[in-house]
This record gives C-alpha cells, sequence and structure tokens, in this order.
DNA sequence: TTGAAATAGTTCAAACATGAACATATTAGT
DNA sequence: ACTAATATGTTCATGTTTGAACTATTTCAA
C-alpha cells in the first residue's frame, strides 16, 4: 500500500499513453506552425477538410464531427465565409438549417494546406513500418469505439 | 494531377493519424469527465504529477515540461495553493526562482487522481496485447525525437 | 389543429491560454 | 566593477472555447 509503489510510471500501458500524448502535442505544434503561412488554424483546416468531404454538411453535423460546441462554429464560420473560403446556403425544406460548401478558393487553400498536413505526416509515420503504422491505427480504433459506447 | 487522387483519406498513414487523434480526443474528454467529481481539471492533475515526481522544480521548468507558457503556470498556481495542494517557496539562492511543492493534501489528492487516471487508461490499453501497446509506445517516441530536433 | 417537445443556430458572459511588455535578479564579458 | 545580456516570474490585452439562455422552426401526439 506504500504509494511508491502504485505510481503509474512503472506501468507500461500508462507509459505508453503519455508518450501518446507527447506526440500528439507534438505533431498539432508544429502543424501549426507550417499552417500559419497559409493564414490558416487547425479549426479551420478540419472545417475545409469535412466540407470537402461532405459537402452541403449542417452547422450542428460540422461541430457534432469535429467534436466542438455549436456556438464555437458559429463564432468561426464568418472569417472563413469572409474569406471567401466557403459559403452558407440556407436549406429550403428546414428554415432551421444552413448549409454549408466549399468556394473554390476554398478547395485551393485546401489543397494547399493538405500538402502540408500530408507532408509532416509522411515525415512523422516513415518513423515506424507500415505494418507497425497499421496496428497502430487499429489500437486506436478499437479505442475510440470502446469510450463511443458511454 | 487530379485533387481526388492526392486526398488524405486513401493515404493510410494519415488514416492511421486521423485514429490517433480521435482516440486521443475521446480519452481527454473521458479523463476529464472522471476527474470532475475531484474538483480539477487535467491540468492541474499534471501539474500535481510533475510536482510528485520532481519536487522543488521551478514555474519555469515546470511551464517547459508541461508545454504551456509561464504566464498560464502564474495564472494557474494560485487556484491551487489556496485549495491547500502546493506550496510555493522563493529560492534562498537565486531570487528569481520561485520553488514548488505539494503539500500533504496535494498527495493525497494525487494518489485518487491517479487512481481513476491509470484505471481508465488500464481499461482503453486492454484494448491492445502488451506487446502491441508497447510498440505503439515506442513509435511515439521515436516521432518526438523526430519532432525536438527542430 | 393545437400545444408540447425537440432541433438549428445565435448571443453572451465566463473560463482559459497565449505572447508581448515589464520588473527584478543573475551572469558574463570587458 | 560595470555594463550588457540573460533568466524568472507577473501583468495585461487578446483570442479561443464553452455552456446556458434565447429565437425560430419543425415534429409529434392527442
Amino acid at each position: 500500500m506504500n504509494k511508491l509503489q502504485d505510481l503509474p510510471w512503472d506501468n507500461p500501458r500508462f507509459r505508453n499513453w503519455i508518450a501518446v500524448i507527447r506526440a500528439e502535442k507534438a505533431i498539432v505544434r508544429e502543424l501549426s506552425k507550417s499552417l500559419a503561412p497559409l493564414g490558416i488554424k487547425i479549426v479551420q483546416l478540419d472545417i475545409l477538410m469535412n466540407l470537402h468531404r461532405h459537402p452541403g454538411m449542417s452547422q450542428h453535423d460540422l461541430a457534432r464531427r469535429l467534436l466542438v460546441g455549436r456556438s464555437n462554429i458559429t463564432m468561426l464560420l464568418p472569417q472563413l465565409e469572409s474569406q471567401g473560403l466557403l459559403r452558407r446556403e440556407g436549406d429550403a425544406k428546414d428554415k432551421r438549417v444552413i448549409r454549408l460548401y466549399l468556394t473554390d478558393d476554398g478547395e485551393t487553400l485546401l489543397t494547399k494546406a493538405l500538402a502540408i498536413y500530408t507532408g509532416l505526416i509522411d515525415r512523422v509515420m516513415a518513423q515506424s513500418s507500415p505494418a507497425e503504422c497499421d496496428a497502430m491505427g487499429e489500437q486506436m480504433l478499437r479505442i475510440v469505439e470502446l469510450l463511443k459506447e458511454e
């Protein structure tokens, strides 16, 4: 019952988890810096990516997918809209929902940003073999599934 | 040169990285919820953990280790101090630095919080074999090393 | 059909993090 | 010894994220 025996730093699972946090923070930090010359932040890139894959998404769906609050989306969109990266159209059938679409400028910027993003991820994941990388991805998916149920 | 060919969702490395982000967010969210009954946030737990391992740490070192700004630490500490979880002592030799120590209450709370934290991580990492888990941890460490050099 | 519940989006105040400018103290070079 | 450079911590203005309250619209049940 000595506390020192219970300290989690001797627990491999815990140590490995700490490594995940550190790597994630390092990558996010690096990505932020690399994205700065394009004038966008990571959240904004997330939005562009989602709108590319799901044109006509509502703000509500976008918020859920990005795991941020709806009000956050409301505050974020005007910037992107005034930059001409996306446009908002009221849904004809349901007057509550606003559908979001990338503009051509948005697509162009997204392409540039993704080149930076994938470049970084390729460089970082090249630290592992493809098999290791896939194994890791599958572990992560299992974790997401586990926690989704709650 | 068609953009669709360049989309990163078909890139295994990129897909696996997205899985890492999602899992990390899910765990952080779950941990926040589990920690709420104890009245502390994750950043505060990080501080307690670091002070336990490195008693007498300066605020500057703490900020660097937590990857947050020094000013953030300045704003965070008064809460923890007024909760009686840590105490701050000016260094005798260098009057600029303030050394930080956990109180007994701080140690007690840390123990409870760590039980919650390790419980969650154990549950989550039990999704993988020990070997898989270690392999993942090592990949993450390599990534941290790679990005540290820049 | 009408009223209650649910849903989409907005507003606003509060919590939180950040970086630049600052005050104080230390170190190093001359 | 003296000046310049560096280091620690604080303050403050700024930007970000959040959740609760609000409006407007839609759905559903009686």
